[in-house]
RNA sequence: GCCCCGAUAGUGUAGCGGCCUAUCAUACGGGCCUGUCGAGCCCGUGACAUGGGUUCAAAUCCCGUUCGGGGCGCCA
């Protein structure tokens, strides 16, 4: 007898004999009749039990979310709404479910995001919930496939390090044996390096930590950024790699889900290549009009961000920042020093990525060094790899948990991740 | 870090000075009915975040703490 999965049971003829593992959602009792409500991760099916016909053990007792395996007949003509019936010929309770379920799984209360983040395990049991993980991991292996094809290498750089990226946020502490170390906020330096090294495209999908206490629907303080550097490249090459990865993932999550998140409403956004642009001064002039602009060298506040995402429905780039809002390597325009070869792609008011060509005269990292008040002597690990023709390079960052909440158009980053860390949340 | 709001059974909520030995739904336990399908009906178990204070009387008002929600700031 085949072990099965519910998908798997459609091609199938009748009364075919099969054998299935998963959970008992809910038990219905009836007087002649048991109908069991099962589950595997891949769809529903109602097993039915004729009480006189078998033999078996009490199926009522089942507690709900039990581990099961079971076996049966798959019947064509089944009767049950959910449209997959099996008359069960036998079960055996793999590890009985505990009662009662600290969360509703699927009773038509609607738990609150901490309540269903402390039973995280269980949480992810409902269908909609694990959706959101697998359309995660497909749109990072719509990445991966986009970067592999266009000559990106995968690598993997330290997440404990000595020194700040760029000595602004805040960072995590660790003890590292007699000295003071720290978590990794990004990778900027060291893929930096490896392209001086003559790996020609990087990319590295890793955790980023940020010691920041905020609090908000879209930060957290542990994050999967997949970053990017290249090669005698500029910033204009980097976003058209942006635009492909983007495009890259939502096309795979498409073709993989697709039936099944129009099924549920969802509309995912499309990604068409070239994103519209904007450059900074062009979106204050715009937010001017609109009579509530930053002044020259300050960021956008959140209202003025929708301001501009109600003009952009979509993604978009701002490009050519300030170099007051830029980290040091970010390279200056040569023809307008005030501002930056930069970028931020955008999702209407929510950021996702920022990038730019970076800086690669070793002098101007020394200028750019002291106008920012670090300490070069920091950094010297990083600054040897630019003494020794170290190539023009440019690159980005992407918050993948961003990237998949503003796909599925979530309201919480904390969704987008499976065991947040936030402000508070250090468990599970 | 700041401002506003909130915390009541396992889950989600109502109540907002004495009508509270606290409402309802759902879950859980028991019973009845029944090819059920958000099954139905009846019964039962089960809760006022925490520490102070005000008051004859506090779930309810005040202050602190912890945690949460919304906004802002901070933030590659």
């Amino acid at each position: 007898m085949e072990f099965f999965t519910v998908s798997g049971l459609r091609s199938l003829k009748n009364d075919t004999d099969v054998r299935l593992s998963g959970w008992i959602q809910d038990v219905r009792v009836t007087k002649n009749l048991v109908f069991l409500i099962f589950r595997d991760y891949t769809g529903l099916a109602q097993l039915t039990v004729k009480r006189d016909g078998w033999a078996g053990i009490d199926v009522t007792s089942i507690s709900r979310e039990s581990a099961v395996s079971v076996q049966g007949k798959y019947l064509v003509k089944g009767m049950s709404k959910l449209g997959v019936e099996i008359l069960l010929s036998g079960i055996s309770v793999l590890n009985a479910a505990g009662t009662p379920l600290p969360l509703a799984i699927s009773d038509p209360v609607i738990s609150d995001v901490e309540t269903r983040l402390d039973h995280r395990s269980l949480d992810l049991r409902k269908r909609e919930v694990s959706r959101i993980f697998r359309a995660k991991s497909t749109l990072l292996w719509g990445i991966r496939k986009f970067l592999r094809e266009n000559g990106f290498e995968e690598v993997q750089t330290p997440k404990i390090v000595a020194a700040s990226t760029e000595g602004g946020a805040d960072l995590f502490n660790v003890k590292y044996f007699e000295k003071e170390a720290y978590l990794s906020q990004s990778p900027q330096l060291y893929k930096e390096m490896l392209v001086s090294s003559g790996i020609n495209r990087v990319f590295e999908v890793g955790p980023a930590f940020r010691a920041e206490k905020h609090n908000t629907v879209r930060h957290i303080n542990e994050f999967t950024s997949i970053d990017i550097e290249m090669a005698f490249s500029d910033h204009e090459d980097a976003m058209r790699m942006l635009e492909g990865s983007v495009s890259g993932a939502i096309d795979e999550v498409m073709n993989e889900m697709g039936d099944e998140l129009r099924e549920i409403g969802l509309k995912i956004p499309s990604a068409k290549a070239p994103f519209p642009r904007i450059t900074y001064r062009e979106a204050l002039d715009y937010l001017h009009k609109k009579g509530d602009a930053p002044p020259f060298g300050e960021d956008f506040t959140p209202e003025q961000l929708r301001s501009l995402g109600e003009k952009f429905d979509g993604f978009y780039f701002i490009t050519k920042w300030p170099s007051a809002l830029r980290p040091f390597y970010t390279m200056p325009d040569p023809e307008d020093p005030s501002v930056t070869n930069s970028f931020d792609l955008q999702f209407q008011e929510k950021e996702i990525t920022s990038g730019a060509q970076r800086v690669h005269d070793p002098e101007m990292l020394l200028e750019r060094f002291k106008s920012k008040g670090l300490d070069s002597k920091d950094f010297s690990f990083y600054l040897e790899s630019f003494m020794y023709g170290m190539p023009p390079h440019a690159g980005w960052a992407i918050g993948l948990e961003r990237l998949c909440m503003i796909i599925l158009n979530l309201s919480n980053i904390r969704e987008a991740t499976l065991f947040p860390r936030d402000r508070n949340r250090l468990v599970p």
